[in-house]
DNA sequence: TTGTATGCAAAAGGTTTGCAATGAT
DNA sequence: ATCATTGCAAACCTTTTGCATACAA
């Protein structure tokens, strides 16, 4: 997110625009499903000063603007992804790594009508499995000590 | 979960037959997504001296055993549900209600390739909406004291 | 200037851990 | 008898809160 837009984000909410906000939010695009804590630690970088409180107001903050959007997973702490639009995640049971699935024919799901009087405004596919990387741990554990 | 049933996970798994873990398991299917603490409540009106952390422990080695499924959806604590069959979820992104949603039409989503690399091994579909409290209440609320 | 946003420190959950005692097989 | 499981208390970690200060508009 370049300055431009950020400030325009902010003044479309009626929020004020301090180094903070507009730290979180351009460093945020790097980052893919942070924690608070990745994110604050990338502030830092930029504004040493910053409070983990004060990053945790502003996620907190943003997510309920729908600016950018918490995320959770069993076993793992809270992220935060910028992207808002309809996307999905691949999860690694074993590892807890999580990244994104675009894929536009899950993006079209018919939403089901008034389900139990449910009004639904979106959806998200959480697909579950093995990573790369842990399958790969695996059948090297296996090969090294067998049986 | 009858007696009998739950003899048999256990002996399968290889995991004694406590009075703590029986409970657990003949409570959970009253209980729906149930909050740890949700969970404890109900066993301690059966066995008052089970203790929180004997709970916690519980739980957890179940949903590694698969025996029960943790889920986890922003804005809320861990919770525990005894299905683990493929199906989906209704939440409020208000009130933080969660309702269970079977579609047939759901489970049968084709699971997209060695997406990464990922192999996947099962999904689950989190629709967000608004459920018919929060609705309600903001109708009213909004006739009571118009803009 | 005025109210919003921040930083600090402390509190508040929720969850995990170490260890001795208890209980299942 | 033996090892797994439990209960307790304390530790841990993440997140929230109160309040005074600093800053954006």
């Amino acid at each position: 997110m370049d300055r431009a837009e950020i400030e325009r984000i902010c003044r479309e909410h009626g929020i004020s625009l301090t180094a903070q906000r507009r730290t979180v939010l351009e460093i945020l695009p790097q980052l893919s499903h942070a924690t608070v804590d990745d994110i604050w630690g990338e502030v830092r970088k930029v504004l040493p000063e910053v409070s983990r409180t004060t990053v945790y107001r502003i996620l907190e903050h943003f997510a309920g603007l729908h600016i950018i959007r918490k995320v959770c997973h069993p076993g793992a702490v809270a992220r935060y992804e910028d992207r808002t639009d309809r996307h999905h995640h691949l999860l690694c049971t074993r590892c807890g790594a999580m990244i994104d699935m675009d894929n536009p024919a899950l993006d079209q799901l018919e939403i089901p009508g008034k389900e139990s009087g449910f009004t639904i405004e979106d959806y998200s596919i959480q697909f579950r499995g093995i990573c790369d990387a842990c399958s790969a741990n695996a059948r090297s554990r296996k090969e090294a000590k067998p049986a």
